[in-house]
DNA sequence: ATTTCTCTGGACAAGACTGTCCAGGATCGC
DNA sequence: GCGATCCTGGACAGTCTTGTCCAGAGAAAT
């Protein structure tokens, strides 16, 4: 009796639309859902059942795409890292016209949904306490945001010293105000922003940094 | 036939104690591991088996002190109230000779670990994530928090614009440091505390902030 | 010593979850 | 059309969990 071949991570023609006027679903459909899952319960509610029934497809169709659980969540860590490590860094080298336009630019990373995850970020987070691995990953990851912040602040003429231990103030203030999961308008938040420029360029008041925190709090983008 | 009563939370006579010369267990031993579990493993491994187990007691045995794995969890959130709310308010109402050696009371409830349990607060905040009630606990110990930051600040000559955005500058650079979980030796992690008096006092350099850090980070407790 | 109360261990039922096996429908290449 | 391949549903076994029931050991009360 011919049996398939064991199942695969991903299908044997990705590049393929999926399969015209029929319900089928596509790895990427596991993994959606299972990201979700993974933002909203947890790591221990990404459960084959409960994925496969949002899908509304059988439990068993989970295996056609992946080997099992396991496999599932290291896709699902891969995802991650291709989705948050990147707009972070980036946004750090963008160039900028004094170091308040250059925390602006840090801070549209963490107001903008769609160019960082935070809810993701802090799902993985909190799954990293309890994997090595993911451990791992994440700590590099941070290593990662931290030394892009200090090199931003060195470009506009602190001190490594100096640069460091504002980059840290700075990176996990913004990760302290997501694992608290401050609940506000997006309005008054901008709105903070300017006293919280404040507090970093300390010299107060300081004109520039006014200027930029109310120009950005009013939507306007660095440059 | 003569049944007990139905199981109670604590035992009759709370205030005796333990039975002399025999292997039992109190209410406080489950309710211990139970934390101990908590923060190494989430709430979801808050198992009475896998307590049971630890304690070297029958798994039926809980039963005679808990109503229910739910009753358990809210003598768990309970016991986190009791523990991390008072420090914190505590030691940012303590009389300092300025800013910077208000900041150090601050700082210094998260750096003892018998004055304040990151570890335990980051695990309830995690469980607060999958339950409202919790939730809704967690605001209300964050809210007061940052009003006794925002006081000590206040009491210190800053206005309460002001006050208020350097208060959740450090409250979260707080949180996120012990959400991010930076391992770094204690001397490293009070070394960079003058570094963050400076980026919070801002007027660098300011005499006042170093020389508050230099001595808190050799020991030396305010006033 | 006897009775009463406190607490524990073992057996049981029920439910949730993972992973396997296989029949068979749907679709594609020919 | 027709066979080969892709994908799904249903059944099954095995494990882990909570919670119940009850017999009975051990300490305390009398």
């Amino acid at each position: 009796m011919a049996r398939r071949a064991a199942p695969v991570l991903h299908r044997d023609n990705p590049d393929k639309e999926p399969l015209s006027g029929h319900v089928k679903v596509t790895p990427e459909d596991w993994l959606n859902v299972a990201r979700d899952l993974l933002v909203s319960e947890g790591v221990a509610g990404v459960k084959v059942l409960a994925i496969g029934e949002r899908l509304g497809v059988s439990r068993s169709s989970f295996y056609w795409y992946f080997k099992s659980r396991k496999h599932l969540l290291e896709a699902l860590l891969d995802d991650w890292e291709a989705r948050n490590t990147a707009p972070i860094l980036d946004h750090c080298d963008l160039p900028a016209a004094n170091i308040s336009w250059a925390v602006c630019n840090f801070f549209r990373c963490f107001v903008d949904p769609d160019l960082f995850d935070a809810s993701l970020d802090f799902a993985v987070r909190e799954w990293s306490r309890r994997d090595g691995k993911v451990r791992n990953r994440i700590d590099a990851a941070d290593a990662q945001r931290l030394a892009a912040v200090t090199a931003m602040y060195e470009r506009h003429g602190y001190s490594a010293y100096e640069a460091e231990a504002r980059a840290r103030i700075l990176y996990f203030m913004q990760c302290g105000y997501h694992a608290l999961e401050v609940r506000e308008p997006m309005q008054a938040r901008t709105a903070r922003l300017e006293g919280y420029l404040l507090g970093f360029t300390g010299v107060h008041p300081d004109p520039e940094a006014v200027a930029a925190a109310r120009a950005f709090a009013q939507g306007k983008m660095p440059r």
